[in-house]
DNA sequence: CAGCGTACTGCACGATCGGTCAGTGCCCGC
DNA sequence: GCGGGCACTGACCGATCGTGCAGTACGCTG
């Protein structure tokens, strides 16, 4: 395998192909072929922008991962203070804007461990649910924040499978604020 | 593809087998090869016993099914009587005792989206959502149902990534009861 | 012992997998 | 105009995919 990989500037739907086939039938499931045919190109030229597969895994989930690094400094920063949901708001934008890269990273997680993106993703959330649930007792936190989680990453792909209608994304995203509020922060800090 | 599948009374390790690759990588992306080298037999032999790689699909979740169907029957009994918390713990039970399953029905189950059986539990959790969340205002509700289960299916199988050491079912079991219980029956449902 | 059904296997098949490589057309600086 | 790199492609490779098929070892029944 050759370690060059041409980095394409214009690339966003090719990205966007491979994240939805990965989102959909997992990694492994996943063909280059059809990856390249979604985007309207040759296997050949996927693999002159990307070097492998999992270079092309890694270039589609990078972003999100690199928007979650950001997400985490920022709840570390406003800690335990006031603002907290606001930054709730703020980290359900993040989960609509990322939908496929969070899916990917929920529900093929297990089977892409080694990876370094998926492992690097991995270790942002565990650093998310400690900061969220600090000191001894937090387990129960903890499991609290990751039905939560992995709840919403859910909903952000299956809603519509489950509703009657499609489900406008402002209609999820308020949604979402405000079960993940619930959930959470508690039921106290429900808005008026 | 012939249709006759010899049902094999002694299939258990085999379709164990099945359903863990199956969680782990997707249908897809799991091979008739490895499972049958997981199961410790031949991949003609399991295409013996099943006629075709979704058979075997079939058979591997449809256990988890058939449960389902009795545990929203069950649900449907009690209807809006006292005793939901009982039945939350009865549902968790279900969702530990056919984790894997439960797993590829919601992580997997849009690129099997067609299958029989995926199309049945489907139809079965939607029923559970309905029966919870009555009413037009319902759609709330459902997001939250959603939430908690895919939540909690996730952290069937993922408490283990997270968590520092091995958390023992009995413990995932009790925190699950509890999140849940805060989450679908609402926090006045709190047990001292 | 003969005969049959059951459990299981190896082998072969066409298709598809990820990946390599030798081109081919095109634009851009000289 | 022309040389070179860039984006892209088809042909091809060995491996593996799901599946079909012929054959084999074994246990039961007559």
């Amino acid at each position: 395998m050759q370690d060059r990989t041409r980095e394409l500037r214009g690339s966003a739907p090719l990205l966007e192909s491979a994240l939805r086939q990965f989102a959909v039938v997992g990694f492994e499931g996943a063909s280059l072929q059809r990856i390249a045919a979604d985007a309207g190109l040759s296997k050949s030229s996927v693999l002159y922008h990307f070097a492998s597969k999992e270079a092309l895994l890694d270039a589609a989930l990078r972003p999100a991962v690199e928007d979650l690094a950001g997400v985490v400094d920022e709840m570390a920063r406003i800690a335990d203070a006031a603002p907290r949901r606001a930054f709730l708001v703020r980290f359900v934008d993040y989960l609509l804007e990322h939908r496929l890269a969070i899916a990917v990273i929920f529900n093929h997680g297990q089977a892409l461990a080694g990876h370094a993106v998926i492992d690097e993703a991995d270790r942002l959330v565990r650093d998310l649910a400690d900061r969220l649930a600090p000191g001894q007792g937090g387990e129960r936190e903890v499991l609290r924040f990751g039905v939560a989680l992995a709840g919403a990453a859910f909903m952000l792909v299956a809603a519509d499978r489950w509703a009657p209608a499609h489900v406008p994304d402002d209609e999820l995203r308020a949604g979402l604020v405000d079960v993940l509020g619930e959930f959470v922060l508690g039921p106290a800090a429900q808005p008026a």
